[in-house]
Formats: C-alpha cells, sequence, structure tokens
DNA sequence: CCTAAGAAGTTGAATTCTGAACCAAGTGTG
DNA sequence: CACACTTGGTTCAGAATTCAACTTCTTAGG
C-alpha cells in the first residue's frame, strides 16, 4: 500500500512558464542594477530612495521601511548606516516613541533621486514596461495581483 | 530652448503593474529560499543541483554553469567549494582542456536532490503556478517571452 | 617554434548579508 | 506600581558576495 503522495510535477508548459519567469528576474534585476551603477547606486539603495521619496516628510520609522522593502532590521540597519555616510539620508529621533528612528531623506539624496530616478525610469521601460503591450500589461497586473496577496499573507510562515 | 528630453514616466497602470511584479519577485524569492531551509539548500545550491541534475553525465563546465546561472566565475567557485564540502559535488578534470573543471554531482547529490525537488515543485505550485489559470499561466509566459530574449541579448552591456 | 593574446578557474581582501544576542523603551496585567 | 512581555533598533560574529589580481593552459600570428 502506497503511503506516500506522487508528485505532482509540472507539465511542460508549467515548466516551462516558471523558467521564463525566473529567468527574467534573475536577467532583469542584473540589468537594473547594471544601469544604476553608474550612479554609484544600488537596486537596494533605490528602492530606499523610491520609499522615502514618496513618504509624508520624506521620514520613515527603520521598522516600516524594514517591513516595506522585505528586509530584516538587522541588515536595514546596515544599509542605513551606508547611505548615511554616503550622505543619502540621515536618523532622526522619534518623539512619541523614544526606542524609534526615522530614516529620513537628506537634500543631497532628494537630488539623487531627482537625478536619478528619470534614468531608471527609462531603464524599466527598455527592459520591460515597452516589451509588453498594454494589455499584456493589463493581464500580468491581474494575474500577479492575487500571488502577491497570497504571499503577502504567507509572511514568515513555513 | 529646451534640450533635455521629458521623462517618460510611467502611468498609474504601468506603475502598478511594475510595482507588483518587483513584490511578487521579492516576496516569492523569499519564499522559495524558507521552503528551502529545512534541507539545508538555499535557491542558489537548488538551482546548482538543477542545473546538474539535468545535463548528461550529471557534469558541466564551470563556465557553462556560471553562464547558465547567471553567476560570475568567482562565485560560482565559492559556491561550488561550500556544495563540494558539503558534499553535493566534486571538481573532476576536463581531459580535452586541460584548464577546465567539471562540476559533477555526487551520489549524495543527487539523492538530494531527489528527496527535495518534490516539496520544491510542491512550494512552486503553492505559491505561485497554482495560484495562476491555466490561461493566464500561458500568457505569462508568451509575454515574458520577449523580455527574456532581450535581456539575453543584453549581456553586459551598458 | 615562439610569443602575445585570450580563456578557464582560483584566490584573497574588502564589502555586504544573516542570525542571534543584546539594550532600551513601551505595554499590559494583577 | 512592579512584573513580565513585546517592540524598535543595533551590534557582533560568521557566511556569502564582489572585485581585482593571479596561474595555467590554449590558440593564433609571424
Amino acid at each position: 500500500m502506497e503511503t506516500e503522495t506522487a508528485t505532482n510535477w509540472l507539465s511542460d508548459d508549467e515548466q516551462c512558464a516558471w523558467r521564463t519567469y525566473l529567468d527574467v528576474n534573475r536577467m532583469l534585476t542584473y540589468q537594473m542594477e547594471k544601469d544604476l551603477q553608474p550612479f554609484g547606486l544600488t537596486n537596494n539603495d533605490y528602492e530606499i530612495l523610491v520609499n522615502l521619496s514618496e513618504s509624508a516628510d520624506r521620514r520613515m520609522r527603520m521598522s516600516d521601511l524594514a517591513a516595506a522593502t522585505l528586509q530584516s532590521k538587522s541588515r536595514l540597519s546596515h544599509q542605513i548606516t551606508r547611505m548615511e555616510n554616503a550622505g543619502l539620508v540621515r536618523r532622526e529621533n522619534c518623539e512619541s516613541d523614544r526606542r524609534g528612528l526615522f530614516a529620513v531623506l537628506t537634500e543631497h539624496g532628494t537630488e539623487t533621486m531627482e537625478k536619478v530616478a528619470p534614468h531608471h525610469v527609462a531603464s524599466v521601460r527598455r527592459h520591460f514596461i515597452d516589451l509588453l503591450s498594454g494589455e499584456a500589461l493589463a493581464d500580468l497586473r491581474e494575474s500577479l495581483a492575487p500571488v502577491a496577496d497570497h504571499l503577502r499573507g504567507h509572511r514568515g510562515k513555513i
């Protein structure tokens, strides 16, 4: 009597879709990183800058920023230290909760963001957005949104 | 006279699609990593194992493996060293080109692969494939394939 | 042949990332 | 109020990654 459940392997089509997805993923990340390099920024740096620049007062609590970027507190702490040394952000105390800190975009950080953003958008267009039809893009969003929701609800679980 | 070209910012829809894509990307990577952890493997480890196990004689030249996984030679070298220490692969000399080395799956590597693969497939299904309809999956593949081709042709360029 | 150029890999130092341990400050409960 | 518990964040040590030499072997030219 078979107790082990037979593995539900991926069909050829599924396999192919999955691999394509993985490939795009990796190559796109790689390319974005390359396109950011001339400006002395990494993908991580840029993501922090985006998050801060879109927040009220260009500031975010460390833990919110960590959650938003799906990084560990530890990693974010290091990351912000580096960006602080680069003059892009600074840490500021939180009045209402004295354990807390804000990461705040500096003037230089803001300028950097304004300078780099157009190039980054161009890069995103060139290597992704503009290669998809409007319909394909809409489909992509609709297909991926439930996946995103699923994964968001799954944080930290097995 | 304006010499600078106005930036072609992303529309709301484009922005949303792009962010969803990025989010799925990050969360999915994270989740795959977590699901592999109980087996003592990382995503990188697993990818190497997949590549090797699908190759003739369960072996690949170091540089081919590096190209296939989009890693630098250096990184792959370190990675293989680690996996060698874990008994998953071994290095073997190449007869026809004495500079060359093969990374070869060991018996233990093969067994590990056989043990882990079903769980990994289940994970891929649970967090991605099974959340998409067959049609969505086909669309995804068709949409992403040109992106993959574009990026493949772009390796290393600005 | 002999040499220069290039390809295959490795190595080592500097940087980044991870995970656990830690400190300090807020929260809630009897 | 005092206690334990949680939350916000940093720090340290160990592991992984990057980057720039460096070694060995191959190949192409003269």
